[in-house]
DNA sequence: TTTGCTATCATACTAAAGTACCAAAGCTTT
DNA sequence: AAAGCTTTGGTACTTTAGTATGATAGCAAA
């Protein structure tokens, strides 16, 4: 967040510059009105774009991220998130409980705390049911 | 798609207008030359908003959009595409034939020649690669 | 018509998934 | 220290999921 705003900071400050330049070749005629036109128009239009970029990005990232206030609401332990993590990898009890160093007990157990949790009756359903409630 | 080409040749020749306009104010000297670049910088500015806005808005259609071609390169039959779509949803195998008017039979059926065809081992597995693969 | 393919369903089986109940270790908080 | 919590793990059980195999019906191309 600081880098943005030293950048945004730079970007008004070389604006600047431009302006007063284009002013000054004005006065003194060493340049066309056209050329000093092109450049502003380029450097917005790029600014516009890049800006719109960025905007984006972070809109982006609200939609896909996750939304950890919703965890803490469900009652989701951080062990249980992260079987629900795999779970939506598709991996199995099994496969779940080597890579975590537990049994597939405890994964049973995690899953079933999960799927109540979640409301759902099945992993898939609670794969659905995480998505759309924007905790994975 | 017509109605991108039409909207961006209305657009550049309003830019052609507004630079004739421009060179004509500063010859008759009926405007300050400040305005008309804040005019253009502020144009401009919005042209490489929108541009990129419409870039990005075609970049999300095409990651959110299924991919057919890849899914008959898979094999993938269209009652076996039903049945994905369906264990997508986090429904049983039961509750899928049920919907389909199918016995649980048929759908197992259908279910194991899908795990084959995306080389997956299980249903949760499946809901992954055919998400990787676009194909949902 | 014969061949080949798909969709359907069944039986029988094995393998996961999920439930219920219990129990102990570890950790905070009171 | 005792109470309360999560995490861990076990046993025993039921329910889904998935595999293997075979069989029938329909439909389209050779």
């Amino acid at each position: 967040m600081k880098k943005t705003i030293l950048a945004f900071s730079l970007l008004i400050l070389a604006l600047l510059l431009l302006f007063q330049f284009s002013k000054y070749s004005i006065v003194t005629g060493n340049a066309e009105i056209e050329i000093i036109f092109a450049v502003i128009a380029i450097v917005f239009f790029v600014v516009g774009y890049v800006i719109h970029k960025k905007s984006l990005t972070q809109k982006h990232m609200g939609q896909g991220d996750i939304d950890n206030d919703k965890i803490k609401a469900l009652d989701i332990s951080d062990r249980e998130y992260e079987v629900l993590q795999l779970i939506h990898e598709g991996l199995s009890n099994k496969e779940i409980g080597e890579k975590l160093f537990l049994s597939e007990s405890t994964i049973k157990t995690h899953v079933s705390s999960l799927l109540v949790k979640l409301n759902a009756k099945r992993r898939t359903q609670a794969i659905q049911i995480a998505k759309s409630q924007h905790i994975i």
